[in-house]
This record gives C-alpha cells, structure tokens and sequence, in this order.
DNA sequence: CAGTATCCGTCATGATACTG
DNA sequence: CAGTATCATGACGGATACTG
C-alpha cells in the first residue's frame, strides 16, 4: 500500500474512493441511508453480501466514521446502523456520480460493443 | 460478477465506480487529463504503476469509452491517449467528492485513530 | 517506444460451521 | 439476532524477460 500512498498524495480522490471503493461498502451506505437499520435488514437489502463481508464492511465504514454502530442490550441482541453527517454529505457528493452514470450508461455499453466487435 | 449485477442494479452508483475503481484507474485518468500523454509519459506520471498494469488500465478505460487512443505508424511508434468529453465530465464530477474529500481529511483520520483507540 | 508473455505471491471474497 | 472462526480459491497486482 505504500503505492497507494503515493497515488493518493497525487490524487486526493483516491483517498475518497479507498472508503468508498470496497465491492459493498456502496451498497451498504445506500441501504442503511434510509434510516437506522439492523444487521439482519441489511442482509436481506444488500443483494448477495455474505454474512461475513457485511461484518466487515460494516467494520471499514464504523472505523472511517460514516456508520454509527448503536448495541441494544437486549435479548436477543440488537444492533442498529445509522449514517453519520459526514456520510450523508458523502452521499449527497455520490449523485453527481449517479447522474453521470445514468446520462451515460447506454454510452458506455455501445462503447464496449464497438471495442469487443473490433477486437 | 453475478452479485455485482445484483448490487448495480440496486445501486448504478456502483457500475459507476467499477469503471474507476481500479488501482490505478483514477491515476492515469487525471495524468491523461492534461492533454495528449504518451505511454511513457504516463509510466512516470503515475508513481508506483507497473507496465502491465498501465496497459491493462489503458486498455480498460479505453474500452469503456473514457479514453482514445491514437496510434502514429511512425518508427519508432508513438502513440497517445486522451480523455474523452464523457471521461471529463466524469471528471468534473469526482470533483464533488474531492471537495468531500479535503472537508472530512481530518474528520476521517480523527474517527479512525478514535475507533482503534478503543478496539 | 510501446507494448506482450509468463510466473508467482498476496489479498479479498466466498462457503461453511460455530457462538454469546 | 448478530455476529466470529476457519479454510479454500480466484482475481489482482508485481517482477522479469521478450518483441514488432
């Protein structure tokens, strides 16, 4: 990782992605976006996770400081996640990224057609 | 890439990112921003890149249609890559996240030195 | 100059089973 | 319910050598 460093030092949005960027940590923060949500909601919400990437992508985002992990001691347990500011502001950032995404997705797949046909 | 699917479609922001979220990815897309840039202008632009990563990059955000590539049948060969406007605009946008990104640097560094404190 | 080919190690992820 | 532990694997990335 001492290359990603460097990376990051010449490109800060790097930095941003590596919170952003695990294969789950997306769709977990939109999943958990819309309100407190517990363990097993967002099992279900995120499609395909593993019950072990959860954990640890849960992990990564309470470490980073985008969820907050709030422990019900309760029986049978209870654990709810919430997103922080920070993370909603992130959020707000990611539309701007929606937006590209949406206005060029049909772009982007005849862009590969043509590159795949061609060979 | 089944669950990936899955995800993408509860989630476009993530197809997004699939396109950028390579290593090396963001790198050579804001090394190339600068104008025309050659192979080995980018081999010592991006710190840290191996060859065969920046060829599987390149070759990789070419055929997403982020960046063309130009090749002069001169000896020996020269050949350059450039954004595309839909890679610019893409561009443009990870400046929102960039903004983010400066804003909660320290917030971030905070939360974490924080959540290992307490373990 | 601008790649390609090959080998190999590491890490992230998945599957499965167990627990306070 | 909300995890943890362990093992297996496949993709990703690095090093090195070769080429039109």
């Amino acid at each position: 990782m001492a290359d990603t460093a460097q990376l990051t030092e010449a490109c800060p949005i790097a930095e941003v992605l590596d919170h952003v960027a695990g294969k789950w940590s997306i769709g977990v923060l939109v999943a958990a976006a819309h309100g407190p949500v517990r363990f097993t909601e967002l099992e279900r919400e995120v499609a395909g996770i593993s019950r072990r990437m959860l954990t640890l992508t849960l992990r990564k985002l309470e470490r980073d400081g985008l969820l907050v992990r709030t422990v019900y001691p309760t029986v049978p347990p209870k654990v709810e996640y919430s997103l922080t500011d920070m993370a909603r502001e992130l959020y707000t950032s990611l539309t701007g990224l929606l937006g590209w995404a949406e206005r060029h997705r049909g772009d982007i797949a005849r862009a590969r057609a043509a590159y795949d046909a061609a060979g």
